[in-house]
DNA sequence: CCATAAAGCTAATCCGATTAGCCGAGCGCC
DNA sequence: GGCGCTCGGCTAATCGGATTAGCTTTATGG
């Protein structure tokens, strides 16, 4: 029944394209609406202000990600799958800047929150890398916080130019990968008491 | 030669201290100068605007942060100060969250910006672990790398909130500790070929 | 004591987000 | 084949916070 011209997934999309562009933080909603041929004022008949496109854009940003390394590791198992999610996430970084800043800040509440939900996805693909080095579950949980946190801080880094990875930022980044592979592989022997209190 | 009341250096710790109050998003130059008993404009004296105010706070945290966890390494070495380092950076950021906020997103340009150099003193505190690890100096970089974003990712979304790290948070943080520890431990033996490509 | 520069203040400006309320166009239905 | 309804856009206005301009006060140091 509706008519016109735009729709709420074409102002988010374009907030997302704007924002890679020009760096999440100078995302306006004024921008916007001048990029998409529109007065600003009328962008509030699609989102909720400001801060409801950026939460849109974080979903969208999760979402798409999700999906680029769910493709990534289909079919692989162990070292491939790790180093095909690493290349996966880390081009998606690089060529969506804007987006995936968005979902550094954005705050997560819980279950039924797309957010949430998008990041869920993200977290099932790290959780299928554990599994295939057989990693119990009684620590997966742990090892998928910590991939995540590996992640995670190698891309908000890498979009704030957090320490000049220029150049070699690729070399450390497989680098990490490979740190980790390791300490996924070495492990699965058994919880032999390498020490681990406090 | 001066006269009066407040010092730049106030302004910037008030600043952070209502950061760390009532979150980095919603500090702003009227309400810091409520808290300092002055009316706003009167900061830009001291500070020149909202930007600079929040750059300052990120290098005070960057550099609470460094004699922090510098302190925390004295007379320590491997696992010991691996794991006296994460407690005391675990500390601050839990301390502290808005200040750490703030040096999340700051842009760091090079060698003689403030934050820049104040991060470079936490790197030191890294590196001198590492190399009590007996990290080769052509892997330094790369392991740094690493560490640093496992902490930073940690932090972030931990003060983030980024997936209900409520409760057992810390378990998991002693797991990915754990995890770095047995990494680092395994390789000094010598660079035998783990697969590294690519 | 007086000249001065720093530190505050008030008033004013700017800008971007947001709100209020009006307007034209397609569409379902009579 | 026209009528009213709803949607999407628009203009004008409001709001709020940052920032600027320019005045005032005060302590200090000569």
């Amino acid at each position: 029944m509706p008519r016109g011209r735009l729709t709420a997934a074409d102002v988010v999309r374009a907030g997302a394209e704007l924002a890679d562009e020009i760096g999440y933080q100078d995302l306006a909603m004024g921008a916007l609406a001048q990029r998409l041929g529109v007065r600003a004022p009328s962008l509030y008949k699609h989102v909720d202000g400001l801060d409801d496109l950026r939460r849109r854009i974080a979903v969208l940003a999760m979402t798409e990600l999700g999906e680029v390394v769910r493709a990534a590791i289909q079919g692989r198992a162990g070292t491939d799958a790790l180093a095909s999610f690493a290349r996966a996430f880390g081009a998606y970084i690089t060529a969506h800047p804007g987006r995936y800043t968005a979902t550094i800040g954005a705050e997560v509440s819980g279950p039924g929150d797309e957010l949430y939900d998008a990041s869920a996805r993200v977290l099932e693909s790290m959780a299928a890398i554990l599994r295939g080095y057989g990693v119990e579950e009684d620590e997966m949980v742990h090892a998928l916080r910590t991939l995540r946190c590996l992640f995670h801080g190698y891309a908000a880094l890498h979009t704030a130019n957090g320490f000049q990875w220029s150049g070699d930022t690729d070399e450390s980044f497989d680098w990490m990968i490979g740190f980790v592979d390791r300490g996924l592989r070495v492990r699965p022997p058994g919880p032999e008491g390498v020490q681990d209190r406090r």
